[in-house]
DNA sequence: TGTACATCAGTGAACGCGCGTTCACTGATGTAC
DNA sequence: TGTACATCAGTGAACGCGCGTTCACTGATGTAC
């Protein structure tokens, strides 16, 4: 959790002020989930800080900032879980989707309301700074675009069946073509677009969760349906 | 749109009535637009009713009534879609859910707002009441179990291979049994977990797009993208 | 080591704003006889 | 058809609350000489 190194370095104000911002997003985390992002106030936030409401401009430029501070904490938090899941899941590829898939399960499951910040309803009025976000918030598909990658060099992909191939849609295949590029993929495109398919299925089925969507008393075994996602997860990505 | 008829029915005052509750309902989505849930105000909507802020009382007993109004007209309006996609798309099972898919994407595109309402962040502070959104709430998983359970019953859902029969977990298949008995289906426990796959990856899809989760340039065309995903979901439910 | 100055955390008051909800009321519309 | 009463929509004031942000300030901590 955190993540923040909280050693020796710099000056004692410095390492004060660093205190402080981690208090800062401790709080506003307990505040996310009491109250949800659209009601995170900078006032509140100050209040449990013990400070009065002015001094948390010294930290934090405005309301919006302190979204972001808490966003790219989430995001990162998420990634270090997921990551750490995936490590010790060993070198079955099978088990290192399934262990990236419970870990992001997981962590929405504890955390739902920063869950609901990162995946759920944009907040209103707010927009995630593209250059502080997308480093964080890419760590999880870079995950999973890296266990396939690795899965197909190491010839554990199944390749799917001839109509596939000539299946794809022109646009999509230029930009997966272009994706492939980016991430210096040997993947082929409809490999890559497997992994993007399982993606959104992947947080399809942890915001029904997290966010309730499959009713009060549909399922009382969620971990059990969870598993049966995975499954058919597993089989969509044509790992063997 | 809407749903709400408006014909001549009861007395003057009562038409009244219905009008003015109709016409909240539309400012409330207006507002539910530009500001979010967590952001809907009966104040605000009093002002753009050209009214005291009190007198909304009349119509509505608090703010979080006025929140299930908006959930119970969304639930329905999007509901009313996704029926006459369906009938619309005559016979064919693959082109009928693929015209539902289609029009759970229009919807949310068209109404990212109302979209969030209903499958983002639940708003803190407010649970639906049951009984008032149950109902409308499941008009869209109801109509896909029956495309899948015509389907079936037609002989147009190739089986399972063999393995899958005995994979499902035993706390899984007693819940599928009994939503089996409830909604009275032929077709089989592992033909209806694929429903319940497919249900959550179609959400997952598209939250993914009108959550903007996929990244600013990351898919040009996010239509053929999502045809992909459909072709995906067909090739899951064994349709044919 | 000691002094003068600069930096910075935190204060407290203020600005102007919006919110949900209650309450006693006015005046128009509907209903029963 | 006419009158007396009941119902209901809408008013306006009030309660008590919270919010983001700015600003001039005090006093402690750090730094350069």
């Amino acid at each position: 959790m955190g993540g923040r190194v909280e050693g020796m370095t710099g000056t004692p104000r410095e390492r004060a002020r660093e205190q402080t911002i981690t208090e800062i997003i401790r709080i506003g985390r307990e505040h996310l989930a009491a109250e949800g992002a659209a009601a995170l106030s900078l006032r509140a936030v100050a209040r449990d800080l013990g400070v009065v409401s002015s001094a948390v401009y010294r930290y934090v430029k405005n309301r919006d900032d302190l979204l972001t501070l808490l966003v790219v904490d989430a995001y990162n938090d998420l990634g270090d879980e997921v990551d750490e899941a995936v490590v010790s899941a060993g070198a079955d590829f099978i088990g290192q989707y399934k262990a990236l898939a419970r870990a992001v399960r997981g962590w929405g499951i504890c955390e739902p309301s920063r869950y609901a910040l990162l995946f759920g309803s944009p907040v209103p009025g707010y927009r995630a700074p593209a250059e502080r976000t997308t480093g964080p918030g890419t760590r999880v598909i870079r995950a999973l675009v890296d266990i396939v990658e690795a899965a197909y060099r190491a010839g554990k992909i199944v390749p799917g069946e001839q109509r596939e191939q000539g299946a794809l849609q022109p646009v999509l295949a230029d930009d997966l073509a272009r994706i492939r590029a980016e991430l210096d993929l040997s993947a082929p495109e409809p490999v890559v677009v497997r992994g993007v398919m399982v993606w959104s299925a992947l947080f399809g089925a942890v915001s029904f969760e997290v966010f309730g969507q499959y009713g009060e008393n549909t399922f009382t075994d969620p971990a059990g349906l969870f598993e049966q996602h995975l499954e058919f997860h597993v089989r969509l990505l044509g790992l063997e």
